[in-house]
DNA sequence: CTGTCCATTTCGACG
DNA sequence: CGTCGAAGTGGACAG
């Protein structure tokens, strides 16, 4: 039996069944009417009414409302979840420390219950991060500038990773900054600070020979798109934005030229 | 009845007790064996395992794997959730449009269902949260300095909003960038970027009387905390940083006074 | 609608 | 264990 339910349970059984369930690693689901209180980094208070509470075995917490993607309470896992009878009431208590911080629902009236033993050892595989777009500017520089030469992926700095130094046709030091989706002005301040930091470093050689004038480093903020006030920052500022939205990997492009070959 | 439970449902009655409960507004909650893919923004799949699916009455489609606080894919609310059997396994489907993307969980082993007729009018109440803490300072801005006047807040500037603008006791502009939490090099970059402005600003009066000299700008960066490297880029730069760790608001203090009252 | 910024952000990588 | 930056970020609020 891999799935166990049971029918509107009574406070004492849903105490029972749930230390059972934490006992043994399995996932409850609870559909009850209850009440919250949260208290930790902020504290709040959520009212009686229907909610699916879901406890998992890592000690993570859910209380969903009937609407909305994110659930209204919640405790990462990490913690744990206990269950106790309060004055003749179901009472759900997740903890964690480092925050400290917990969450309690109350519950009222359970409708139902199951337990789910579940094993899944899958991982999610996913495509289209901006780690791959990185791959497509390194495989294709000349769609940032004709002539551009990538130096460095990733190069740390002082104040962290610039993710591409590159240089252009006259040689001319561009540090690049890439975001996969439309520029905001914290990325315009990333930029600022690595472009800031190169200048400083390029007008003080300390390695031989890579000399360049003060004003000669080049800022690029490539991204899909940007506002019109963040593209006023960098003109403002000496730096440039491309505009880049297609890309694809190496494989992906070989498999839709693939299909357009017919 | 408030939730209907059904044990080991075969595809078909999966299917049918899917549609009546998007049909009826009801949530629904699947513990199944299955597999989902994702396509969208990015795209990504999930190979066979245990999971729990949740399904909203407002579209809001969720695949909770047995350990994690985030679903390991989902779709908010705003889009629809259809079910529907295919080569004999039943099928969910959510998909929404702006941006367009779809999450298919196929079913391969539905070990329990749960309609539940939810009804809930609450709403969280949350304290604590930064906005709280700005009201706090605009009611207190002694705490951050003896003589300090707020002079605007949520003032917006050309690169973005400043959360204060204030005056010191000798008339002096001051920057002021509130954190909830311990301040990070960001912060500091935003801080810089309103304080730049500022100097350009006040040191080209175009509203007549408000001139002052160049470098007479301050800036402040308010937070509980701050890692030391934060403490010296703010120094380095003529920034300041001002410790607020706890803070109340009437209302909370209110309440504490009434419980110490005893 | 877009733009901007907060979030109990969470999550992962790295030093 | 802190720090830093990405996220299918989501969400609120203003223009």
């Amino acid at each position: 039996m891999v799935a166990e339910q049971i029918d509107a349970p009574d406070p004492e059984t849903l105490v029972s069944e749930a230390k059972a369930a934490f006992r043994d690693g399995a996932l409850l689901s609870v559909q009850a009417r209850c009440e919250v209180e949260y208290d930790g980094r902020t504290s709040g208070y959520l009212g009686p009414g229907d909610r699916l509470l879901v406890a998992k075995p890592d000690g993570t917490f859910l209380v969903h409302q009937p609407t909305g993607h994110k659930p209204v309470n919640w405790m990462p896992g990490g913690g744990t979840v206990s269950a106790r009878v309060s004055d003749g009431e179901a009472v759900l208590l997740a903890r964690r420390t480092n925050p400290t911080e917990r969450v309690e629902a109350r519950i009222l009236d359970a409708h139902g219950l199951t337990r789910f033993d579940a094993t899944d050892g899958a991982t999610y595989e996913e495509s289209g991060t901006e780690a791959e777009m990185h791959e497509y500017i390194e495989s294709n520089p000349d769609v940032l500038e004709e002539g551009l030469r990538i130096v460095e992926h990733e190069r740390e700095s002082k104040y962290g990773f610039i993710d591409f130094f590159a240089r252009d046709e006259s040689g001319t030091p561009v540090v690049v900054e890439v975001k996969r989706i439309q520029a905001t002005l914290n990325h315009f301040d990333q930029l600022q600070r690595y472009v800031s930091l190169y200048e400083e470093r390029e007008s003080s050689p300390q390695e031989g020979g890579v000399a360049a004038g003060n004003d000669e480093v080049r800022g690029m903020l490539v991204a899909p798109s940007a506002s019109e006030r963040v593209k006023r920052a960098l003109r403002d500022n000496g730096l440039e934005f491309v505009g880049l939205s297609e890309f694809e990997t190496d494989a992906k492009g070989a498999t839709e030229a693939k299909l357009t070959d017919f």
